[in-house]
DNA sequence: GTCGTTGCAAAGCGTTTGCAGCCTA
DNA sequence: TAGGCTGCAAACGCTTTGCAACGAC
């Protein structure tokens, strides 16, 4: 694989990755990089990065509109929850029904996304803390 | 709505959305804009878009991946079908059974989008074509 | 004539790249 | 020690904003 030294930043960005149970965007894993190399900088996360796509060892999680997030790759088919309210994209298990029922007659179906949009369960809790101080 | 004065520059962002038959760009709104306005500025194609935007007039494409692109609001909610040989963006009607089942436990579902890959029909006879004459 | 609107240019913002110095092997 | 790797800062492309001039009403 293309990593031909190993750094203490690699390591972070490696650690940081592997050890998230969501997609992590550039600046999320320059944040938790740091704690297991304080040095660490935004440059080498987006080389470190397209070195470990390019591996296949992670994987782009696009999401429409938004900046790209990485995971591990190799997971099980799964897509995602993203809430408005603190930006954070959570995993989801298992698919929608009936997508092949949506395709137009003559097309061919091979691979589908889906993102669920709203509010996650921690936000929804601080939203009704919110609401009874008032 | 938000539109106080009628100047020749909201007209053309307006005509260029309304005779479009796909979702535009800013860019591709600034230069089919400008065949109705040589003036046109990307500056006022992104605060007309705003704009139009917040009276509800178009309303946001997110395709993953990609920027954002623009079309006439008040269309029946609808998702898109991708083709990854002609890269052309078609529409689907309906949406998928079960969206609130894959919604983790606590969390509040507001929005989904679905994108479905594959190829369209007119690729698909492309293909069956080409296989023939081999 | 007023004042909302425009176009330019500069500023932001996230991402990429050039480069001198650092540090792994 | 060699040269890949790092961090800084500058460059980039896209979007937003400040401002003086413009023009719809």
């Amino acid at each position: 694989m293309g990593m031909e030294r190993n750094t203490i930043q690699r390591r972070a960005v490696q650690r940081t990755i592997q050890e998230a149970d969501r997609p992590l965007s550039p600046e999320e894993i320059l944040a938790e990089g740091k704690r297991y190399c304080p040095t660490l900088g935004i440059a080498t996360v987006y080389r470190t990065v397209k070195e470990f796509l390019a591996d296949g060892w992670i994987s782009p999680v696009r999401l429409p509109g938004d900046a790209a997030r990485y995971e591990i790759a190799g997971k099980t088919h799964h897509h995602y929850f993203y809430c408005h309210r603190c930006a954070r994209t959570s995993e989801v298990r298992g698919c929608p029904d009936g997508l092949h029922r949506l395709t137009p007659s003559g097309f061919k179906l091979e691979d589908h996304e889906v993102v669920l949009y709203g509010t996650c369960a921690s936000c929804v809790r601080e939203v009704k803390e919110g609401r009874k101080r008032k």
